[in-house]
DNA sequence: GAGTCTATCGCAACACGTTGCAATAAGCAT
DNA sequence: ATGCTTATTGCAACGTGTTGCGATAGACTC
């Protein structure tokens, strides 16, 4: 399936960015890539560290988190915050995209980055920043619920 | 002074809403309030919580940030989380505003509301959600660090 | 002022992440 | 295969927030 062979092409991808930079492949750093990539879209960092001590009882959330630190520094996943400042991650390969809140409703919405190429626009133009699109997590209000408070 | 103007009258004002709400006005909701009300600006939940605990050894986290939640209920105080997930608070005296990481130089610079009309406009147009400018907190890479970059 | 009701407090335990350090085990050379 | 170097691990302790619960103490009535 593609989602095996996109598994098994990171993992050699991994293999060899670490050994260039004098890293090493481990059995926990394998387990950890594994289960990012089944745990599709994205994961807490607790689901993550839990489904990963499933797998390996004697792994650590330490393990994870660097693990996970390191997969973003290596530029293979990314996390973001979600409103309630938790860490959510995801593989690099997931396109790109933002993340909307509702503080009415609750609904949680992904924001294309197409939909998205005006906002960076006018971020762009407003402050000359090119923002992080993976990085950005907006809360407010969706239409139905602004339009029900509106009022 | 202005500022003990302020807080003086926020007192009052909170104090008028928590009787009418059947809530109750006790000497740690005085000092935390005071302690927002002093460190100007922005203040980690941690650092406030310090602060706190200076004038009250007594008092403890839990009925500070259970406060700091009470005062967001009441639209008398806000929180943003940083890039590392960390909780900011201030009160909403101060200017409403977003905020700004560079990832590139650390730089932090806080966003204007009317800097942010036209970038909330564009959020409107592509996906129907009125932001809380004030939950904004962008990470990206600053003109100077984008350009050094971008080459 | 004494009594009642219950919101709020302090405490203790928990959840999520992070960090320092000694022990382990990858990867390389012989 | 054996030994060496040092990146990585697991452990244990910490930092920041959150939650449940019994004790305290506001606010209101008599």
């Amino acid at each position: 399936m593609a989602k095996q062979q996109a598994t098994h092409g990171l993992t050699e991808r991994l293999q060899a960015v670490l050994k260039e930079r004098g890293q090493r492949w481990t059995e926990q750093r394998q387990i950890i890539v594994d289960v990012l990539a089944a745990s599709d879209g994205h994961a807490t960092g607790a689901e993550l560290v839990e489904r990963v001590h499933e797998q390996d009882p004697s792994a650590t959330p330490s393990t994870v988190y660097r693990t996970l630190d390191l997969l973003e520094e290596l530029g293979l996943a990314r996390h973001h915050h979600g409103p309630d400042g938790r860490e959510t991650y995801h593989l690099e390969e997931t396109l790109e995209h933002g993340h909307l809140h509702c503080r009415g409703c609750g609904a949680e919405q992904e924001l294309s980055a197409a939909a998205a190429a005006p906002i960076m626009k006018a971020i762009a133009a407003a402050t000359g920043f090119s923002a992080d699109l993976d990085h950005l997590s907006l809360q407010g209000l969706c239409r139905r619920c602004g339009a029900a408070q509106g009022s």
